[in-house]
DNA sequence: TTAGCTGCAAAAGGTTTGCAAATTA
DNA sequence: TAATTTGCAAACCTTTTGCAGCTAA
């Protein structure tokens, strides 16, 4: 399925485990397996691409299948959203970025270079435990990014 | 300057200072006092609508002052950020909104009914120290809001 | 077979921009 | 007068949607 050379060859263990159990979940909740959602999936589970815009994954998946179209990426991961496996967190101004669920993190996105640093989840504790103690408010922070300035581009 | 009856006198003390040093800030800064830019802050400066959207904003502006178009108004909140008197905030998908820069607290806004719950400056305080600590990272979580479920939504 | 996807084109929603005319200082 | 603002229309950007054809199960 995939030519040699360029690629390196598919690394067994955790990663394709993850993947068939996310596929198998699709199929599971009445969806379909089709090579679009297997490419974004590809995207998504791709180490060095964690947190990507929906754009940036329809180019990645364009490398391989230059026909899937951005919405077909969208509605993929809203089908992928909606069983539970991707989460999309908001910036700021603009684009969203989409992940995958189960690595639960909060994220610091600089204004000034755009970099994402994940954060513990530990973080937001006492932040969670404070809302919901005085107002009652259940925190979603997952779905939110913290705005600010990263090290280097807070010195200037 | 203003007809009697329907709108009640101007009520004399901070919230007229206020006007009139945010007027005077902008002419210092080099910008102009005009009748949009002082509808736009009467709407801020209004009690009971603190924290709303361009649009809200416009339409407020139009009870009296119809022509007022609605980018005039993305204009003026921009004059007014780049000044430091106006903050806008995202609340998720959708508009952002915005207020008076010198009530400083953080946002926390239901996903469900909306509502945007205001809490103190304190909140974030813990955060802000570890990302600094810990990141080097400078939070400036007055631009965002903390997204969830209030009280009365979560119990559903 | 048939419910569920897909590509495409078009719309939607919020915000920004170019420009000539109007206004402020 | 000179520099800023304004209204308007049009563009922009990200995301969503309608639809007819295609595909997985």
């Amino acid at each position: 399925m995939r030519a040699s050379g360029r690629y390196p060859a598919t690394v067994p263990g955790p990663v394709d485990h993850r993947r068939d159990r996310v596929l198998e979940l699709l199929r599971q909740e009445g969806g379909r397996v089709t090579t679009a959602r297997r490419a974004v999936l590809s995207v998504l589970l791709d180490e060095g691409r964690r947190h990507v815009s929906a754009e940036e994954i329809a180019e990645a998946v364009h490398d391989r299948h230059p026909d899937v179209h951005l919405s077909t990426v969208y509605r993929t991961l809203e089908a992928f959203e909606s069983i539970g496996v991707v989460t999309h967190v908001h910036l700021g101004h603009g684009r969203a970025i989409y992940h995958l669920t189960d690595e639960l993190h909060h994220h610091a996105a600089c204004e000034s270079c755009g970099q994402v640093l994940q954060l513990p989840d530990s973080i937001f504790t006492d932040v969670q435990a404070t809302l919901q103690e005085m107002y009652g408010f259940e925190v979603d922070a997952h779905h939110f990014a913290l705005v600010g300035r990263c090290e280097a581009c807070a010195v200037g």
